[in-house]
DNA sequence: GTCTATACGAAGATAGAC
DNA sequence: GTCTATCTTCGTATAGAC
């Protein structure tokens, strides 16, 4: 279908990668699906046929369920996925700034290696697509910006500073979006894990003493 | 034409992003527009009709010029923009590693700029594709890598230790990478400014004294 | 080297039956 | 809600003339 699926019609389709709870109606499951191949492909290389085929969901009521088409979905995709790391971050058990750092990045290194470094940010790569997608795009910077004040938030909790934070905060969603493309392209985790600690370190230095 | 682009084929197209010495050939051009259509767009959605239009290159010789088609085009333009920034980091002025780093921010700040937002970089787009373009990839892989030697190298010239300049080169490129992304994302250059804050103060901080 | 014409397939979207 | 056409546009690639 898309010039850029290599073989998501394939008859035996593997869970997507953000797959959580078990969706329960073919509208949740293209979603999902279409989360995950973006991911993968980006926005513009992702069907409906691509969807529809990933999700074994119905052909004939696309438009019922999105009546703006593939826009829609793909706007939906990208709340969803940035719904997904965002619950990530809220529940975060780390006890410093370093330690929650470090599982953001496990979770996406378990991603990538679980998907054969196949699947990225579906975030990043609405934002990509600002040019054919603008209202993609612009869904994606409202789940950058909701990403920063977590991660802002988050710093502040674990004893850094108000000031510092939010440069911070963009400097660790910056390296880890940069990364996981690196991880992607090579095909190696190793940028991933190189940022982590970095970032870790940083993180470390940059809590105020007691 | 391709479904990701705004308006490439307007009549009066603009000078590509990365345009230094005005192109010779057709051929030239049409690499030179590729990489620049690949920065805004992606691989995807950027098609051969793209490339000739913003270029003024004939129709009837590109698989003359390109005889394996969409690939080979899309390969040489990655490679073309590696090797524009390669060079740019290849001879800076700068004396220090934090100016380094502010430097290459610079440029891309002012790349950022200059094309509104729209243009990114080739070489993560370019690696962003491997599913539909194993071979696009592989060039956008060696370029990194060879960045990384770039940057790690003039770091260590500039003091930085040398097993720290490596995962310290790392984390800029991705840092970098992933800022320009947001950057484009949310049409500001704020998130790149406040990465290379944090990057060049790293770099001071890594430089050992004398 | 460059042109036109054309084959072929894929993709988005709509209409109307069930 | 879901299905099956069907329309239209686009994109890659090739053939053959000039």
């Amino acid at each position: 279908m898309g010039s850029g699926s290599a073989d998501s019609s394939s008859p035996s389709a593997s869970a997507p990668v953000t797959a959580g709870a078990a969706a329960r109606g073919p509208r949740e499951r293209m979603v999902i699906h279409a989360a995950d191949l973006i991911g993968r492909d980006g926005v513009a290389a992702t069907s409906i046929g691509d969807v529809i085929a990933a999700s074994s969901a119905p052909r004939g009521s696309i438009y019922h369920h999105f009546p703006q088409g593939k826009t829609q979905l793909m706007v939906e995709a990208v709340r969803y996925a940035g719904d997904f790391i965002a619950t990530r971050i809220g529940s975060l058990h780390s006890h410093t700034a370093a330690e929650a750092v470090a599982d953001i990045g496990g979770l996406w290194r378990r991603m990538l290696i679980n998907s054969d470094y196949e699947y990225g940010c579906p975030v990043l790569a609405g934002g990509l697509a600002r040019r054919a997608e603008p209202e993609v795009a612009a869904v994606a910077d409202e789940v950058l910006t909701q990403w920063a004040e977590l991660v802002s938030a988050r710093l502040v909790v674990e004893g850094v500073d108000h000031g510092r934070a939010g440069s911070l905060a963009n400097l660790i969603i910056a390296a880890i979006e940069g990364a996981v493309g690196l991880c992607q392209t090579r095909r190696t985790v190793e940028p991933l894990d190189k940022v982590i600690a970095e970032l870790s370190a940083l993180c470390e230095a940059a809590v105020v003493g007691p």
